[in-house]
DNA sequence: CGATAGATCGGCT
DNA sequence: GCCGATCTATCGC
């Protein structure tokens, strides 16, 4: 059924983060064997209003915004949820906002407390807590256990457009997704594609 | 449908 | 104190 796996190297981060944010659409990213294809990814930068590293002033919690390319970077949101980031260098990184449901089904049902498969995953903190992830990957590898990301086979259709939940920099067409995928957390509002 | 309030906590002013 | 890179339930049209 499933293409053989082509694992993602720490190179693949070590670009633009737009680019790596573009490039993430379609990839598989599974957590101990859970997880699915990415749908939707928004990139944060150093220089940006809305990133967590604006002013390039680190603490405790963005600290591994700091470290190398594939590294994860797990915040808490509003006190309440957990968000995917990964790593890209330069204190960027793209934060994973939807994955489509493919692998461990049965355990991201259990996490979340439902059955429907479009509230699984489509949204940053829904992801992690179908996927399982806290605080514990903040600052882990990407590379290894418990993550595996493997590239699709297909070169995916991109719609791009402005960011969601943010208060600063909300010009910026920096969020990113598979055209049309219901899984998406918000559908795109124009039909901008590339 | 869209709008909004509440949950809950670390980081910052 | 205040405010979020969120989610859910609930209210109103």
């Amino acid at each position: 059924m499933s293409a053989k796996p082509r694992p993602i190297s720490r190179n693949f981060f070590a670009r633009p983060v737009d680019d790596v944010a573009r490039a993430l659409i379609g990839v598989t990213l599974d957590v101990k064997g859970v997880g699915g294809i990415i749908v939707e990814t928004e990139s944060y930068d150093s220089g940006d209003p809305a990133s967590h590293v604006f002013g390039g002033k680190r603490t405790l919690r963005n600290a591994a915004m700091f470290g190398s390319p594939a590294t994860a970077y797990v915040y808490r949101s509003y006190g309440i949820h957990w968000c995917l980031n990964l790593v890209c260098g330069d204190a960027s990184a793209v934060l994973i906002r939807a994955l489509e449901p493919r692998h461990g089904l049965r355990a991201m049902r259990t996490r979340r407390d439902t059955d429907d498969l479009k509230k699984l995953c489509s949204g940053p903190g829904r992801l992690c807590q179908a996927l399982g992830i806290t605080d514990r990957l903040d600052g882990v590898s990407l590379l290894q256990r418990p993550f595996a990301l493997s590239l699709g086979s297909e070169t995916p259709e991109i719609q791009s457009g402005v960011r969601i939940g943010i208060t600063k920099g909300v010009d910026a067409v920096r969020r990113f997704g598979l055209r049309d995928s219901p899984y998406l957390s918000r559908r795109f509002r124009d039909d901008a594609s590339t």
